[in-house]
Formats: structure tokens, sequence, C-alpha cells
DNA sequence: CCTGCGATCGTCT
DNA sequence: GACGATCGCAGGA
């Protein structure tokens, strides 16, 4: 398609709240150029990272260190991050600047660019569903690394977010749930502040039963 | 299905 | 010096 005909999310999009943001991202599109090549895969899997207030966010408490700058800038900044010394995890930074609000992108449904996704995952990686199917998969499968972090989504060339369309995906097709990997972020944890697609196998965690 | 564990290193205390 | 918004594998039920 060409590329003037290809919409993405702008600015008055990611300039919202992150419980917002988080829920609309759910059935858009991430796509990421790289080596000349496009990879595309569709949003199924988000968190919620509310402010200052959330002891599971990297701003709690005001924080603002070298690392997490990305995520006082302009809505529409991604902000990603290297953890446990081996994965990359990618956040949509959204609200008004010096305000550190973001959404983690927890798993992708693999769209284009499928064969090479898989080289990128390696050898080890045997099922379509499981390549996308978390923060760090996914930051592997389409080569998001710290180059991207606070690249700007509504202009940059490297990576952006195409609309759901023609309909949203609507909360009744959505689960909401705990976050995932927080543990020690007492109450916090207990937040709902994670959705994910009722319609995808690429899920990264499904809710317990009870 | 589930739980536990090691890998590996940048970041912050 | 400790820990982490994770992952893949091993082992047991």
């Amino acid at each position: 398609m060409p590329d003037a005909l290809r919409s993405r999310l702008v600015l008055s999009d990611y300039e919202t709240d992150p419980i917002t943001l988080a829920k609309r991202l759910i059935g858009c599109t991430l796509v990421r150029i790289i080596d000349g090549e496009e990879l595309a895969g569709k949003i199924v899997e988000t968190e919620a990272y509310v402010g200052v207030k959330d002891r599971a966010s990297h701003a709690y408490g005001g924080r603002r260190t070298a690392r997490n700058e990305a995520m006082y800038a302009r809505a529409g900044t991604a902000y990603v991050y290297f953890t446990y010394g081996m994965h990359f995890c990618m956040n949509v930074v959204c609200g008004r600047v010096d305000e550190p609000v973001a959404v983690l992108l927890r798993a992708l449904q693999p769209i284009r660019g499928i064969p090479v996704m898989q080289f990128r995952r390696g050898p080890r990686c045997r099922r379509q569903a499981d390549l996308c199917n978390g923060p760090g998969k996914l930051c592997q499968a389409l080569g998001i690394d710290r180059t991207l972090n606070r690249i700007d989504l509504t202009t940059s060339d490297h990576m952006w977010i195409e609309p759901d369309t023609p309909v949203p995906t609507t909360t009744a097709r959505m689960v909401q749930d705990r976050r995932v990997g927080i543990a020690s972020a007492g109450l916090w944890a207990n937040r709902l502040l994670r959705w994910y697609s009722t319609e995808s196998d690429c899920v990264s965690v499904l809710r317990k039963q009870r």
C-alpha cells in the first residue's frame, strides 16, 4: 500500500490517559521498518502504568532518571528499556508532558514479516503464536531496542501505530485482568490495569479461572 | 497444567 | 551490592 494512503495514530490519539489508551491500542497495528523490510503485528495485550502514585511504575514517587526520561516526554513517544540483563520492553507514552504515564505493549498477533520475526526469535521458537506473546518476545521479534527509545511514533519512519479500522475493538471483546510481573508492587499488583483480546491466541498470560 | 530456577547486566541504592 | 514491567527449560502432578 502506498505510504500516502496509510494512516497512523496522531498526537491527539496519544494525548489521553493510560487506561483509555491501553484499551484503544487493542486491535491497532504496530508497524516496524527494519533493514528495509516491514514487520507488523496486531496489538492484542496492553498494560496501563498510571503515574507517580502507581507503585509498579518506573516513575513511582516521581522518580526521574536517565532510564525513564522518555516517560516524561510528549505523548506518542516510545519508551523502550532494557531489563533482566537481556530483554527490551516497549511502552507508548501518553498524557501530558512531565506527567509520566504510559502503556506497555505485552503481545502482538503477527501480521507481516513473519519469516523475519521467526529468524530474529531464533529456532527455539516453533509456534507462530509464540513469536510475540510477551513484552520481551515482541521486542526481539521486531528488533525493538534502545535505539528506538524516545522516538516519536507520530513522525518516525522506523516505527508507528496504525488504527484499528474500520471498527475499533470494544471492551466487550477484551478481558480485563491484573498486570504481570509486579508482585512486589503491593496493592497496586491487584489493580485491573491489563487488557487483552478475547479473540487472539497470542496473549502472554491468561486470566486464572475462579 | 503448574511451579521453580538460572541466565545476565544496566540501573539505582 | 541487590534487583528487575522476562524468558525458556526442567521437573512433577
